[in-house]
RNA sequence: CGGCGAUUAGCGCAGCUUGGUAGCGCACUUGGUUUGGGUCCAAGGGGUCGCAGGUUCAAAUCCUGCAUCGCCGACCA
């Protein structure tokens, strides 16, 4: 390609309302441009990008057994009323209306559709497993669409789905999905790390994030120094600091604190440990406990209070899954606390306290500790279970912190934030259930077919990808994403028959050996083309000057290590194809 | 959905407090100059100042409403 008929596109400002690096890139480099909130057009430079990805990604699923279809992006609503997730989904859905005024939805997954192709198309067991995948452009009408593509409202995802009749067989191909994208990312040169995941609502007994590891990530991984372990934060387990408390050596004592709200006045007014405090959170009681608890008849929401380590953090995830805990999460209100507590928060503790408490397992091994004392001013210390007051129940309730034990008992927590770019996980019957797919048996009964999906987000890895891979001066690619491998920079072309000459020559050899190449043909500076391609990021660089051609000669550049040596010209296609 | 902020040329911004009909840098066009790392000089083109009302002799500027965009939070497969 010459850059003369191209679209370049390249800005040297950035755009204001761009954030994280790869956004402000892809911007500057010309590889998207923002049309509203959330929707981008992929201009040429970019869309190479992402064909890019796309084929590595389809060529390991095909590899491993998968195989390729493509479904509709608009979907009939009757679909997902079967699912049940017409109603389920909330406004992430976005739902439309045909000119009949049937409902659609445009699509943000693809389980309904393939359940449906799959219930139509496999009647016996003989046809299975079977492993289907597409690349296709999702919508989710996300609240807060930010950093560029990385969260977008469209977006392009590869998603597969398998269909079994046994778990063994489900998590066969479980185990080659997770080794192919474990290919899919080496191949693409990515820093990433496969975590333990939340099977969430939709259930199932395993699931697998990747996550690209970079510091803008959305999520915090939490992975062992000495192992394999590694978990999104919002699961990974926190094991108990220590099996039992030490013996209590203090009195329990009721001390005046009327300037201490918060745990950090309290500590430093006071001049005791962080670690020998803990804070007292007050949440809403899950429907089916609330009858049991003691709370005054006129308080309006029945509550539970959630006791952790003054230095630690509440798990709403964690929290929320407890069985006596409202699901979501809802922090009961400074008025609910006064009235059912007789005090504020900043004087909450588990000291006749008048309500259910679960407290963190840290906190259970603690002794000596200080906790408000549910008096408006006034703080216990010196509290130790049992002794002064019943030890509640025990729960995971805090986030993990860099330092923790692993829960695989080897090594201890670092943490690094991660951007996920793949999930798979085993679904089961859900969805084949509700959308009655299933298949004869080997028996001739009728069995729902067991379920796996696969998903990737394709245009999330680009802005992860450059995430990890860039420069002062722009974008590094990996070789396997970059739009072109190759840049020839005549330098001072318009002046020397020669360096034209030789230019286009190389141009033509390069392009007949099949190397996607691009040619600065244009008018422009030096230094312009130079910034122009080391911002754009391609790996190889031909700079062809009057300099070398007595020796028949170029400089060839390197992008990643930027090391340059002196070519001869006969030698620049090897040289690059073997790179 | 709540809080905060922004909206002036393609991009980045100033002007608004104190109302008088719009400017700077980059980019773009033309001419010259320069030519191995975003040259320099000169001359140009380009803006219903987000939209709609209001106040005023006069509104980018003051007031009201709305829209869009962004940040923080909440939410979320």
């Amino acid at each position: 390609m010459r850059t003369s008929q191209y679209l370049l596109g390249t800005m040297k400002e950035t755009p204001a309302d761009a954030e994280v690096i790869s956004h402000q890139l892809m911007l500057r480099a010309g590889m998207v441009r923002k049309v509203a909130s959330g929707l981008y057009t992929w201009t040429p430079t970019g869309l190479r990008v992402l064909r890019k990805v796309e084929q590595v990604v389809r060529e390991e699923m095909e590899k491993a057994g998968a195989i390729e279809v493509l479904m509709p992006m608009v979907q009939p609503a009757d679909l997902w009323e079967e699912s049940g997730r017409w109603h389920d989904y909330g406004p992430e859905l976005l739902r439309i209306k045909d000119r009949h005024n049937r409902d659609f939805v445009l699509g943000p997954t693809h389980e309904e559709v393939i359940s449906e192709l799959v219930r139509k198309e496999i009647n016996s067991y003989k046809q299975l497993p079977l492993n289907l995948f597409q690349i296709q452009t999702k919508f989710r009408d996300e609240i807060r669409p930010r950093f560029g593509v990385m969260r977008s409202r469209e977006f392009i995802m590869k998603d597969a789905y398998s269909f079994h009749t046994t778990q063994e067989s489900l998590e066969d191909t479980y185990k080659t999905m997770f080794d192919a994208y474990c290919n899919i990312f080496n191949r693409l040169g990515l820093d990433f790390r496969p975590v333990i995941a939340d099977t969430g609502s939709i259930g199932g007994n395993m699931s697998h994030e990747f996550h690209v590891l970079a510091s803008s990530g959305e999520d915090d991984i939490a992975f062992s120094d000495s192992s394999d372990y590694a978990a999104n934060v919002e699961l990974a387990e926190a094991v108990a600091i220590a099996d039992e408390p030490l013996a209590a050596t203090q009195a329990m004592e009721k001390i005046a604190t009327p300037e201490a709200k918060t745990i950090k006045a309290l500590v430093e007014q006071f001049d005791i440990n962080i670690e020998s405090t803990v804070k007292t959170l007050i949440v809403h009681a899950a429907d089916t406990t609330a009858k049991d608890t003691k709370a005054p008849a006129n308080a309006p929401a029945k509550l539970v209070a959630l006791i952790i380590r003054g230095d630690h953090e509440l798990n709403e995830i964690k929290a929320a899954k407890h069985s006596a805990v409202a699901s979501p999460l809802v922090f009961a209100s400074d008025e609910e606390i006064r009235a059912a507590v007789g005090a504020g928060p900043g004087s909450l503790g588990p000291v006749n306290l008048t309500m259910p408490v679960i407290i963190d397992r840290a906190v259970a091994s603690m002794s000596d500790f200080a906790a408000g004392a549910n008096e408006e001013g006034f703080h216990f210390f010196g509290i130790n279970w049992n002794r002064d007051v019943a030890l509640p129940e025990v729960a995971d309730l805090r986030n993990v912190r860099a330092g923790d034990a692993s829960p695989d008992g080897k090594g201890t927590l670092n943490i690094a934030r991660g951007i996920e770019v793949g999930h798979i996980f085993q679904l089961g019957t859900k969805y084949s259930e509700a959308m009655k797919a299933g298949v004869l048996n080997e028996d001739g009964k009728n069995q729902s077919l067991i379920m796996g999906c696969y998903g990737i987000g394709v245009s999330r890895i680009v802005a992860a990808a450059i995430e990890q891979n860039n420069d002062a001066n722009g974008i590094i690619w990996p070789t396997a994403m970059a739009p072109y491998q190759v840049c020839i920079l005549p330098m001072n072309m318009h002046k020397s028959a020669r360096v034209q000459e030789v230019a286009e020559k190389l141009y033509a050899e390069l392009k007949a050996a099949g190397v996607e190449v691009l040619f600065d043909d244009r008018k422009e500076r030096p230094g312009v083309m130079f910034a122009d391609m080391e911002l754009i990021g391609i790996p190889h660089t031909i700079v062809i000057g009057e300099r070398n051609l007595d020796e028949q000669a170029v400089e060839y550049k390197n992008r990643r290590s930027g090391e340059k040596e002196t070519l001869k010209i006969a030698d620049v296609l090897a040289r690059v194809q073997s790179a």
